[in-house]
RNA sequence: GGCCCGUUCGUCUAUCGGUUAGGACACCAGGUUUUCAACCUGGGAAGAGGGGUUCGACUCCCCUACGGGCUGCCA
């Protein structure tokens, strides 16, 4: 017979969701939030769910879903079943409404707008900071006039509500600040508050990850599900993310939209790591994917202070996972991000050099733009454009050794060991160190001083064009 | 104004009463090298300030300062 001491109830499987308002662009904060849930959900074999709070219809554009939605997709954030419209459930929210106003904990306010506005003017302009009680909270149900209203939470006034939270730790609001505030409005759409709770509870939600902004709101929220004798969500408020000065990130700290850093070159599973990093520890662990992340994503782990973007690292993280990358994923990748900046798509014959040099390329690179860049010798047609510094490189002498080189280089073996044996040979030959052999070829290959290796440019571009390309430089 | 949250190297963080306060990024110096990147070695760099509690506080409590949030018929 089991010991009812250690009899527990069956765990709930893990539901977290990702509720953002369509009104931009995923923000990089949002972002962040996403991903957190995701690894919740996702290291817990739970459902991670997305819900489109669209409520506020001024506001609300079927573009900024659209461009939510790619991303997240970009992040490699994959959520459980269909998206959720908010909106579309404002029915459900009215129900929900009225039915606290039958078990009485909530009742129809008839003050209208302007009453209210009023009351505030007058407030502020005594000196007072206005705090609006509606005088239809005691109000007799049967002194109600025929009139639009809105319907109201009848708060606790005593006592004090308890946020359990899993990062912030126990915080207790006292009832007394809390406001009757409106859930249904007079129009007959939910405000956010009900909303989020109806939805939350409706859609099995188990732990609500969110920003901690909302950390006030909790104990609003939690007021309605008690209101509805609803089980409480585990609540986790996580803090928001600032710019490098410290301040809440903004435009003018630059990329703030997730699909700005893809347009940026940044590799999504570098950006995740960076993100799943930003804020939250797991011993000295620092590049990791996601997998491994997922195994060790803890509420316990997340900080508790707010973040600041380190772009630095950020770029650091990204070269790990460049390096590491699949070379099929990287191209296929790459490929997104000239179609998410704007470039021309790459022709088939760049697309067969690139994928034979990224050997040679992806453990020099952090970011796709200078993956690009290192890339350039094998992207390019001849004639090979010149920088400055690539020009100086091919002085009489250089375009001596060039000259000196071809003929050699017709017969060579074209194998790493083949052509390192002449190159070495000519070296020698001129009492020159390679250096100074090997600054000319990089020119007359790439255009460039800054390159991969020779060996490596020369393998992957093939004896007939490395021979073309030093003939051009030479004459 | 009221209420709530936060504060360890420049940055992200470890520490969960006893450590020479550790790691990573960045930075500086040196090494390696075929340029760049990478890599190796070394270096400087931190508990916001003030009170407590304790044999002993980065760690627990209080105050102050600073930063952030909420305070809407926005989300």
């Amino acid at each position: 017979m089991a010991d009812p001491q250690s009899a527990r109830p069956p765990a709930r499987p893990v539901v977290t969701r990702f509720a953002p308002s369509p009104t931009g662009y995923l923000h990089i904060g949002g972002g962040r939030t996403a991903l957190f849930n995701w690894l919740y959900a996702r290291g817990r074999g739970g459902r991670f769910l997305l819900r489109i709070e669209d409520t506020d219809r001024e506001r609300s554009t079927p573009e900024a879903t659209a461009a939510i939605l790619r991303g997240l997709t970009w992040l490699g954030l994959d959520w459980d079943g269909e998206v959720v419209s908010q909106f579309e459930r404002r029915d459900r929210h009215a129900e929900v409404a009225l039915a606290m106003v039958a078990r009485g904990t909530a009742y129809k306010c008839f003050s209208t707008q302007e009453e209210i506005a009023a009351f505030r003017a007058a407030e502020e302009a005594a000196g007072r900071y206005p705090v609006f009680r509606s005088p239809w909270r005691d109000a007799e149900p049967a002194t109600h006039p025929d009139a639009p209203f809105a319907i109201r939470m009848r708060a606790p006034q005593t006592g004090e509500t308890v946020i359990d939270d899993a990062v912030q730790g126990r915080v207790v609001i006292r009832n007394e600040t809390l406001d009757d505030m409106i859930v249904l409005r007079s129009d007959g759409t939910p405000t956010y508050m009900l909303a989020v709770v109806v939805d939350d509870h409706d859609m099995g939600v188990t732990h609500v990850i969110r920003g901690d902004d909302h950390l006030n709101n909790a104990g609003r929220q939690q007021m309605v599900y008690d209101a509805m004798g609803w089980e409480v969500p585990v609540w986790a408020h996580i803090p928001l993310i600032h710019g490098p000065d410290g301040k809440k990130l903004s435009k003018r700290h630059g990329a703030v939209g997730v699909e700005e850093y893809q347009a940026l070159g940044y590799p999504a599973a570098g950006m995740r790591n960076y993100l799943t990093r930003l804020g939250w520890a797991h011993g000295d662990a620092e590049v990791f994917t996601s997998e491994e992340a997922m195994g060790w994503f803890d509420l316990s782990g997340i900080g508790r202070a707010p973040a600041r973007l380190d772009f630095k690292k950020l770029e650091n993280i990204c070269g790990h996972h460049m390096a590491s990358a699949d070379d099929a994923a990287l191209l296929h990748e790459l490929t997104a991000y000239l179609a998410a900046s704007g470039q021309p798509s790459l022709t088939e014959g760049q697309r067969t050099r690139l994928k034979a040099g990224l050997y040679a390329l992806k453990d020099r690179a952090k970011t796709f733009p200078e993956l690009l860049e290192k890339a350039r010798f094998a992207l390019i047609e001849r004639p090979v454009g010149m920088d400055a510094t690539a020009q100086a490189a091919l002085d009489a002498v250089s375009r001596g050794i060039l000259k000196a080189l071809t003929p050699q280089l017709r017969d060579a073996h074209w194998t790493r060991d083949g052509l390192e044996a002449i190159l070495m040979a000519e070296a020698s030959s001129r009492g020159l160190g390679f250096g100074k052999l090997a600054a000319p070829l990089r020119a007359a290959l790439a255009g460039r001083t800054a390159t991969p290796s020779v060996y490596d440019m020369m393998l992957v571009i093939g004896r007939e064009e490395t021979i073309a390309r030093l003939d051009e430089a030479s004459d």
